[in-house]
Parts: structure tokens; sequence; C-alpha cells
DNA sequence: CTTTTTGCAAACGATTTGCAACAGA
DNA sequence: TCTGTTGCAAATCGTTTGCAAAAAG
């Protein structure tokens, strides 16, 4: 839902360094686009959770979508929610995974570069930082072929301290 | 992400700095004293628990650690297993996290110093390594109040390439 | 002998599936 | 039109809880 006027020259909260090139408008054509690309529909109720994320940056989970998607389509259901976090993140539209408690969580993908996340614990906001560790020369143990990393850091942010 | 090269170092140390000082019997030992300490009553169920976690230096899930269980104590129970892995867990003699793939998880813990892990996504064996990217200077945007960190390294081990 | 722990069964929350009705291309 | 998508209900998975019987200290 852009609730808010296109105000181009002022932001209503800071953009991350992936998204900010784009206004929410613009990033929510783009999953759209991606999606018709990998043969979705376009329903309303997809036009509608790619407008919930792309207004939003950090992470929710199914239920904070399944609560935005009501307040639109009342009759929603939580398995269509499902549904479609499932393939949007199959398709790299969207960015999944388990935070601290293990609570599953989506948030806007970046397809463009390589990134860390920065994450508030109380309200989830999160900004990414291009620092990886993995450029630093480590030495690891055991011979291991590496493949991938995990790196987040987790803090308060400004508002919630 | 990034593809890093394997960068086939040899270890730093020739040693895991968590699991090397204690044979599997000592770690056990301590581990049970750490129980007895924090007013746990131990039962063959939670000996049988601990020596399955000295012996195994990687991550069980609660399914893997109920087959092993069985195999001993034919009527033990699921929920017994869950019921003592959180106990364990909740007094730090083990170490749990939620996996990539969101799968709960549980190891036996190092409680003296800080490190982080190299995790076979095949078998799941996992060494230490006391690079922490934390340690290193990187200005992290947005003013948040950092309390804590995750970083997690995955690739396959020798023996299963 | 007292208190904790166990095993059973049933409850629970989160996620998935089968299927008939429906809607986008 | 014609296939992909939705909503409903029920199934499933992993995990937790209440309680009486059994075991530890």
């Amino acid at each position: 839902m852009s609730d808010h006027q296109a105000n181009d020259n002022k932001p209503l909260h800071s953009h991350d360094p992936c998204t900010s090139a784009l206004s929410a408008e613009e990033n929510a054509a783009e999953m759209l686009a991606a999606m018709t690309r990998n043969g979705l529909r376009i329903t309303d109720q997809r036009r509608s959770m790619v407008s919930i994320f792309s207004d939003h940056d950090g992470y929710l989970s199914p239920k904070d979508v399944y609560d935005s998607m009501v307040r639109k389509y009342p009759s929603v259901s939580f398995d269509t929610v499902y549904r479609n976090l499932r393939m949007m993140s199959e398709m790299g539209v969207l960015e999944q995974f388990y935070f601290m408690d293990g609570g599953l969580k989506f948030k806007s993908n970046c397809l463009s570069h390589h990134h860390h996340h920065l994450i508030c614990v109380n309200c989830e906001k999160t900004v990414t930082f291009d620092y990886c560790p993995m450029d630093q020369q480590m030495n690891l143990p055991g011979g291991y072929k590496i493949l991938n990393h995990r790196f987040e850091i987790y803090g308060v942010c400004e508002s919630c301290q």
C-alpha cells in the first residue's frame, strides 16, 4: 500500500543501499516483472503482497503478511499467503531466512550485490552493509571446500533505543 | 553471494580449541557435572544423551538424538528427549541453533571462549575457528547499538568431497 | 520418603496438501 | 477458453503440556 505521495526528494525512512536507487513503486514493478518472467500470473493478491514488501524494508513473518493482506482482501486465506511467499522466494523475488529464535521471515530481495544485514532485535528494521568477513584473510581448519556463509549482526536501532 | 575460492590452508592450530583439551569421557563428565550443579538429577536417559553428544562433534536434530536413544532405551519417548534437550541448552551444556533450512539442531557447547563454526552441508561435521568478524574495523550504518552476531561458514568437509 | 523425571496421549502452532470453484492471460 | 490460482478443510510435521506412575537422591 503506497499511501504516501510520490515525493522522490524526501524518503520517509532510510532505505538500504540495495533499494534506495529505486522508489517503492519502481521496486514493486521490478518484482512483478520478475514474477511474470517466471510465468506467474499477476493476481490482485500477489500485487498486494508485492506492495507490502516493497513498502517495508525489514523482515515480515507469514503472519505479518497475512495480517496486512486481510486489511485489503478480507477473505484471503493463510495458505495462499504461504504458497505465494514460497514461490516468490523460490524465484528470488523474496529473500527468506530463519531468525535466531527460529521464526521464518521474508524480505524483498536484492538480486544485484552481496551484502549482510544489521537487524534490530526489537522492531526488526534491517539495514544492509557491504562488509563481508569472507573478503578477509582467515585460516580455516579442516580442508573444507567452502560453499557459502551466513553473517548477521543483531542490535537495537536508533529509534528503539 | 561472492563465491570465494576454497583456500586450501593448513589449520592455524593443530587442535580444535574447544574439544581437543578434553577426551570424550572427560567432556561427558564435565557436562554431567554442570547438570548436577544446576540441580538436575542424573538419570540413565540423561547419561545416555550426554554420551551421544560427547561422542559426536557436530549438530544433531532432536530426531537424531531420539533415534540414538531408542537403540539403548527402546521405550524412551520423544518428549523426554525434547525436554532434556531444552533443559541442557538452557543451562548451557548444549548449544542450539536453527540451520539454514530451519531445522533445530543441538551440539555440545563450548562455554569457555568465543568462536564460530565451519559446517559441512553434507554430514554436518562442525569445526570451530577463532576468527571473528566483529574484531575487525567496520563502520556500520544506522547508529544501532550492537548486541550480538551470527557467523557461520558452510562447506563440504574433506571426507565428504 | 520427597521431589524430580518419565511415558503416554493429547494439544498445539506453523506449514502443506487435495480438490472444486474461480479468475487471469 | 484453458491453465494457473484461490479458498476451504483436513492432513501433516515438529514441538509442548498435563498427569499418573516410576525412579533418583
